[in-house]
Parts: C-alpha cells; sequence; structure tokens
DNA sequence: TTAATATATAAAAAAATTTTTATATAATAT
DNA sequence: ATATTATATAAAAATTTTTTTATATATTAA
C-alpha cells in the first residue's frame, strides 16, 4: 500500500506534473528543468527526487550531468502518466517549453559553451540543428 | 489540472483508501465507517470530506444519517479505484471489516437499538439476516 | 593542483495537511 | 419544549511536505 500511495502522492503536486510533461518528449537535465520551470536547483532536485522514489522517473549519470526520463515500466504507471499528460494543457506548459527552447538555443548557438554541455546534449542538439 | 491533482492527493492516503475499500461493497454510513476504522468520527468526517471534493465519493441523506457511497461515473476514476481495490490486499482491512461486522451484528441483535438505525440500514441488514 | 561546474544533500524556515478537541446543527425521540 | 443522536465544522495542536539557503561531492577544466 505504500508504494501504492507515493505513487499517487508524487502525482498530486504542480511541479511534479509540471517535470513528467517536460519529460514526454524524452530525457533532459537537471539544468534543462531548471531553466525550463524557472525554479532554484535544490527544489527541482528534491521534486526529481520524489518522482524517483516513487519509480516515475529513472536517472542516468553521464560526467556531471544528470539525465531524467520518464519510467514507464509497468502498465499501470504507463497509463497513468498517459492519462496525466492528456489532462495538462499545451497552455499550462507554454512558458516552461519556452524557456526550455530558449536554453537548449543557447546550448546550440554557443551562448551557453560547448564545455559546459554534455556529449548527449551535442549530440542531440546537433542533431535538432540540421533538421530545422 | 487542480481537478487532477486534487483527485490523486485524496488517493495519497492510507486512511482515504481503507474508506473506498470499505465502501467497495456497497454505502455505508459514518457511524459504519467510525465503527470499520476505530476512529473518532471528525477524523472519518474529515476524509470523507476530502474524497467527496475530490469527486471519488457521493452522499446522501436519510434522517440524521449520511450515507457515502463510491462514485465511480467516469471512467478514469473508476480505473484508478479499480485499480486501487486491486492493489489493497485483504490482509490489511481485515481488522477494519471485522469491527464492521461486528458493528452491523450489533444492529442485527439489538444491541444497538432500533431506534438508533435508520431505514435503509434496518432493511439492507433483516435481509443479511434472513439471508444467513 | 586549483578552480569551476552540475547536482545532491542537509538544515532551517515556511506552508500545507492531518489530527484532536470542542462546539454547532439538524433530526428524532421523549 | 427538552434531551439525545448523527454528523459537520471550527479552532488549536501536531505532523508532514515543500521551499529556501547553505554546503558538500564529484567531475571536468585550466
Amino acid at each position: 500500500m505504500d508504494e501504492l500511495i507515493s505513487l499517487f502522492k508524487a502525482l498530486s503536486d504542480e511541479t511534479r506534473l509540471k517535470i513528467l510533461k517536460l519529460l514526454e518528449t524524452g530525457e533532459l537535465c537537471v539544468c534543462d528543468i531548471v531553466a525550463a520551470l524557472n525554479m532554484v536547483q535544490p527544489k527541482v532536485s528534491f521534486h526529481l527526487n520524489v518522482l524517483k522514489k516513487a519509480n516515475l522517473v529513472k536517472d542516468r549519470k553521464e560526467g556531471k550531468w544528470m539525465h531524467y526520463r520518464i519510467n514507464d515500466s509497468d502498465i499501470f504507471k504507463r497509463l497513468l502518466i498517459l492519462s496525466v499528460f492528456e489532462r495538462i494543457s499545451d497552455e499550462l506548459l507554454k512558458d516552461d517549453k519556452k524557456r526550455l527552447d530558449e536554453f537548449l538555443k543557447k546550448k546550440v548557438n554557443g551562448t551557453i559553451p560547448d564545455n559546459m554541455m554534455c556529449n548527449s546534449c551535442r549530440a542531440k542538439l546537433n542533431n535538432l540543428w540540421r533538421k530545422s
């Protein structure tokens, strides 16, 4: 029962639902999420930890960066997460997505120096750059 | 989004999950739930109110009694509630169900006087009595 | 080796939720 | 009318969660 409660508890907070929604399209590192939500880093880390304890996200370390992605390995969680996505309007995340885009753009155009980016971010952004 | 959050929040508490599980087999009045959970009445009323605000239960007044029942009118809530039931072991509710049975028995055998029972409780219990 | 960076963690403060205790309300019984 | 009963609500206390601020750790850069 504790597992069930920690799952629902994790889902009952606006910041955490926003984080999940930001991760909808793929993994992000902590600094991306901090930029998107415009919140202080320890606050974001706190919420990521709640999500992690509830097994709603997985993390992956790469150099000094920590990447988080959705963990929908079991069917019940997948369904919950999908229902959540469905119920959160794009409107609500508009500003956050905009800040995220701007932050990623800074990474691409070099406003954020190359050595302040991990390899997988660079690879992904280079790829985006070529596409658009 | 607030509706979604209040739904998950309502589901992230042991007492409230127990109440839902007690209501699985049909409506109960507040005093039944108080007896089952062995908790003080205002505490139970508080949690019932949280469930009601989240639209997880409906209430019905009969005389001075208030009856609560599950509200699974929409498909998402029904699914959530069913998943919850599936995940709560009978073991966890064993003592509560036992206390509930004993309380209902007292209503039947007259330890609790007839005038301290509403008509629908009497009807239901008489029915049970005849069956068993 | 020293400095800088990304993130985590700890401690303190703030805010929200839950529990308890007391009281109010409404319905019924006497 | 008065008393009793079921439940709700309000106020205070206790607990939990969240936020903030400061610091620690690990990794890379210079």
